[in-house]
DNA sequence: CAGTTTTGATAAGTATACTTATTAATTAAC
DNA sequence: GTTAATTAATAAGTATACTTATCAAAACTG
């Protein structure tokens, strides 16, 4: 009757859940270098492609133009982006790293990988390649509909 | 060298992706309800335990107190939660739905209910189950130090 | 090639989600 | 039993994350 949904066992609360705690462990983890987690996968998509516009880094890696945008200006105000209007498509704005941003880049990565680890602690290797399969098939037979 | 992280493997990358696929077919589900997942999620705790103040109930759903504190207001002033402060403990404010919230909520459950079956049918019922299974050992696995 | 449509970027507005600080009320300690 | 420590709630501030609206620049269309 009144039963109240099961939110222990609900894959959407579990979801929820889990994706806080991946980002507490990443604040935790990356407190002195002043990043979050988008911001870290921004940084990493431009070291990966120099010179990307702001459209395709956010398809890539946070879905809504935006939303980048702003996430975008906040790397360009610590001096680790620079944003430069394409010559011929001066509508869009090209992306690369600073220097500072490259080295920072650079220092966030080993403890990225930390992360990571802590987060699949609980999980042995199996089990934790097995959680990445099973998202990584969720997530692409969505993927149509949300991109 | 400078090889970027592989972030369509990376379980945080996934789990955020995730999410947002949740959120995305819960919105588009609840459109007409206009509500969200986090007000939904206090809602259902809500009429599960009448009486509940706002620290425990934050503990259950939003492991906020800051955040499920204004999410309630939002709840309050669409009338659906009644917030009175404790008879003894006047710190405390006790929460109730409202006859409008009760049968709002109610409306809501089967709508969330096809929101899960939605945003597990790139699975089969068995890799359902598993990723359940999985992502609970991880979560229970980091609680002690996230809650 | 003028007019419409599309596209990239930003602004505005709402809703999480967290931290730290503040206030008020209660409990603990001496 | 008054001060000290704790606790509940809120406020303030930052950072996603999304929608819709706006504006400017390109691309398309007749």
């Amino acid at each position: 009757m009144n039963k109240s949904f099961d939110f222990a066992k609900a894959p959407g609360h579990l979801v929820r859940r889990a994706q806080q705690i991946a980002v507490a462990l990443f604040m935790a983890e990356l407190a002195a270098e002043d990043v979050t987690p988008v911001q870290f996968a921004i940084l990493n998509a431009v070291m990966d492609t120099p010179g990307i516009d702001q459209i395709t880094l956010a398809g890539r890696v946070a879905f809504d133009a935006a939303t980048s945008g702003s996430v975008i200006g906040r790397l360009e105000s610590k001096g680790w982006i620079k944003r430069e209007p394409h010559e011929i498509d001066r509508r869009r704005k090209l992306l690369w790293l600073t220097p500072a941003g490259h080295s920072a880049t650079l220092q966030m990565k080993t403890a990225v990988e930390r992360v990571q680890e802590n987060f699949l602690k609980p999980l042995n290797p199996e089990e934790s390649e097995h959680l990445a399969a099973l998202l990584s098939k969720l997530v692409r037979g969505h993927e149509q509909k949300v991109s």
